[in-house]
DNA sequence: TACACGTGGTT
DNA sequence: TAACCAAGTGT
């Protein structure tokens, strides 16, 4: 059993074998993978764009007991969707994964199409979770390509290019779709995905414990360190951000982000980039009187935080203003409302905007720190 | 093609 | 601490 040539017939053979027997032994009892509802299957594989399984097992039972069917989600409204997303990140997948189920309602019948064309034409459907929906639920010979088995094939394959780019995407998608079982193609899948996440990683990969090393090429070769080779990512650059907390009497002035752009459809304490030698409290006086034409009164520094967005380091300084006059004057066309303290749980946030809504709502428990007017 | 999009886990 | 990374997609 000494190394077979890869990229033949035997190799794909012989770990299509091995990845499934360890899967057997080896696979998370994860909650999408109790189902078989190509519709919960599409949910779970939306939530894990870009998002580790473990972060998926807390929202998805939720969002299932929330849209248990397509119809239900289908019938919902944006809000509700948003808010049952709020905190997993990316939320243009659930907006995406909502207008996809009304798609499908109303031109499918409520069926969910079973071929690749149809499927990647749905908002937030590509090549990868097409595949997965198509060989998970649909039980389709079909192959997935995404981070795990990406760097699986490069290694396996001992592929030193960098991924990125056509030649080297065509290598792996063919790959993917070779080692493919007649049936249960979706197992196999997933197997694949889990030796990736669990086994090899993309540091220290656990080569001694992998069913796979001794058809491994980069494991043979000694290159395993090399592969795959990443592109380099953009320095994470420092920003400085103010938010404010309009108080007025005991409501708070709260604005729903435009549909493209960062937080699109979710709603938040209204921000301004702080500029180097700028006051944040000015600046936030400014921008509430030129965007909804609101004055306040300038008040104290309530909650300081930092929090990180794709590649941006933001630090968050949130001032508590009091609201003095004005009533809101859309003159931006921008959604703004006055929302209760009360009912701000009911409002869909980016999870940072959840952490100052929560720490608004503390404040108002113990009373003392906010004046009331 | 390269970049934007969120948040939390891992090293 | 900070960089790196994640069951990708849309533009």
């Amino acid at each position: 059993m000494a190394a077979l040539q890869p990229d033949t017939p035997t190799w794909y053979s012989a770990l299509r074998r091995a990845a499934l027997a360890w899967y057997g032994r080896h696979a998370r009892d994860l909650p999408w993978r109790r189902l078989s509802d190509p519709y919960a299957i599409w949910v779970s594989e939306v939530m894990l764009q870009q998002t580790q399984a473990a972060t998926v097992e807390a929202y998805f039972p939720r969002f299932m007991a929330r849209f248990p069917r397509l119809a239900d989600l289908a019938a919902a409204s944006e809000r509700e969707v948003l808010r049952a997303w709020e905190g997993l990140g990316y939320y243009r997948r659930a907006r995406e994964l909502w207008r996809a189920a009304r798609h499908v309602v109303e031109h499918y019948g409520g069926e969910i199409p079973r071929t690749r064309e149809l499927l990647e034409q749905l908002p937030g459907v590509g090549p990868y979770t097409a595949g997965a929906i198509l060989s998970i639920a649909f039980d389709q010979r079909e192959p997935i390509l995404e981070a795990n088995t990406r760097r699986l094939w490069a290694r396996l394959l001992d592929w030193r290019q960098p991924l990125h780019g056509r030649h080297s995407q065509q290598r792996l998608w063919r790959a993917a779709r070779c080692i493919l079982p007649r049936r249960e193609a979706g197992r196999l899948n997933q197997a694949l995905m889990e030796l990736g996440s669990r086994v090899c990683t993309p540091r220290s990969p656990r080569c001694h414990e992998c069913p796979l090393a001794r058809w491994c090429a980069a494991y043979q070769q000694g290159s395993v360190h090399l592969v795959p080779r990443q592109r380099a990512r953009p320095p994470t650059q420092r920003v400085r951000h103010a938010a404010a907390i309009v108080w007025n009497r005991g409501r708070v002035l709260l604005v729903q982000n435009p549909a493209n752009g960062r937080w699109p459809g979710l709603w938040d304490f209204p921000r301004a980039v702080v500029h180097d030698g700028t006051e944040p409290r000015q600046q936030l006086r400014q921008e509430l009187r030129r965007r909804f034409g609101v004055a306040v009164h300038a008040g104290p520094l309530l909650l300081r935080m930092t929090h990180t967005v794709t590649r941006y380091r933001i630090a968050l300084d949130c001032f508590l203003l009091l609201h003095r006059r004005g009533t809101l004057g859309r003159k931006g066309g921008e959604r703004a409302r006055w929302v209760a303290v009360g009912e701000l749980e009911t409002y869909p946030l980016s999870a940072t905007g959840r952490r100052i809504a929560r720490h608004v709502a503390r404040q108002m428990a113990h009373d003392a720190a906010l004046p009331l007017s």
